[in-house]
DNA sequence: ATTATCTATAGATCTATAGATAATGC
DNA sequence: ATTATCTATAGATCTATAGATAATGC
């Protein structure tokens, strides 16, 4: 059963992340954007990582800023997929919220590689991550929407609060310091900045983790 | 009186800022660094923005890198000031953070081309940079000090939650957006963050544009 | 004499393509 | 026959240095 690849073996070893060469080359990548730069990173580094020859990269990606394309869509879709859902639902806005604040930091903690910070790399506003840019501008609009629902008269500017508090976990995690705010200390933070009551607050909180239990 | 300077004069033009070359190059760079990248802004485009030629950036900083420490370092030494400052005084703690946090704000929100936003770069944590991550600690631990003498228990958390916010006016900056947030709304929301008492928060929220007048 | 600029270039990259090679699949 | 890899390389950079030049200062 074992699949047996066909195409020529490489010269040396076999795919570092067991996953084949694609995701060899998506981790690479993903390590070296973050800790080197995009063009700072060469496709020779980044395959010498994915254990195969420069000039492989090419049968997999036809050029290196769709490597970092590929990654920031990887990213962003599994909390545009959560955002959808939460959207949909009818719970009260500020447990939604709060159930797509944690869904988030934990998605943004435990993603290997930190590769929620690959969207703050400047070349980002090339033409060429205009889909990625697209989705992350959807991202935002639920968060505002969410915001808005809660009753918060300054939407966009509590989105953005929020956006930061839970993106904290990338500056932590670029710092190198262990994580130690966990998602719900970030997810509660985020309905003080919104200023909601404390009564408001409490029944997110317990109602919370009942609507992240539920998201597939 | 027009100081006249000496060597050979420029082949096209005279200094875009007016304040001399090196100030050209540091214009130039920040503006580059900060939508390219740094491996992607090469010295021929930083010089032909600076007014100059590629080679004579090498008059003024013997290594690119160089260019990019000055900024960093030009960019955190405003905080540190403030900090140092505010660290010394002996109004009440969320008063002083609250005035910390409206100054870096501020600072961050009117500096020409987001600098603030270059220590987001990857090629940061290279060696070459450590004297700038050595301040921007600096800042940071400031920032915990006065946390925690505010009698925030976990004053590593929430420095780090209150710095997140502080810093959103560099990721709106990036988005290209409007900066719809002005520095006291961001610091009311800081002291939010840390479970203050409301009393509490609006005693810091009164007094603090006092404390922010007298820094020098 | 000193200075800040210039022109020219060496040497070191780096991306992407061309074409060969070594497997499996039919 | 198809596929995934390999080797080799063209062409385009990019950084930093060497040395000439055109000003002012003494």
């Amino acid at each position: 059963m074992a699949a047996t690849r066909t195409g020529r073996p490489r010269a040396s070893g076999s795919s570092p992340t067991g996953l084949g060469t694609r995701a060899d080359v998506l981790a690479a990548a993903a390590a070296l954007f973050g800790t080197r730069g995009y063009a700072s990173a060469s496709t020779h580094a980044i395959a010498e990582a994915a254990g195969i020859r420069q000039a492989t990269l090419y049968h997999h990606f036809s050029r290196k800023q769709d490597i970092l394309l590929a990654l920031l869509l990887d990213t962003v879709q599994p909390s545009l997929d959560v955002a959808a859902q939460l959207l949909a639902r009818d719970e009260e806005p500020a447990a939604r919220l709060w159930a797509l604040c944690v869904a988030d930091v934990t998605l943004l903690a435990e993603a290997p590689h930190n590769t929620g910070g690959l969207y703050l790399l400047p070349e980002v506003s090339d033409a060429a991550f205009e889909p990625f840019r697209e989705r992350r501008s959807e991202l935002e609009t639920t968060y505002r929407t969410l915001v808005a629902a809660c009753g918060v008269a300054a939407a966009a500017a509590g989105a953005s609060l929020v956006l930061a508090l839970v993106e904290s976990v990338i500056l932590q995690r670029k710092g190198g310091q262990m994580a130690t705010l966990d998602a719900t200390t970030i997810a509660d933070a985020a309905l003080r900045v919104l200023d909601l009551d404390a009564a408001a607050r409490e029944r997110a909180a317990a109602s919370g983790p009942d609507v992240l239990a539920v998201l597939s």
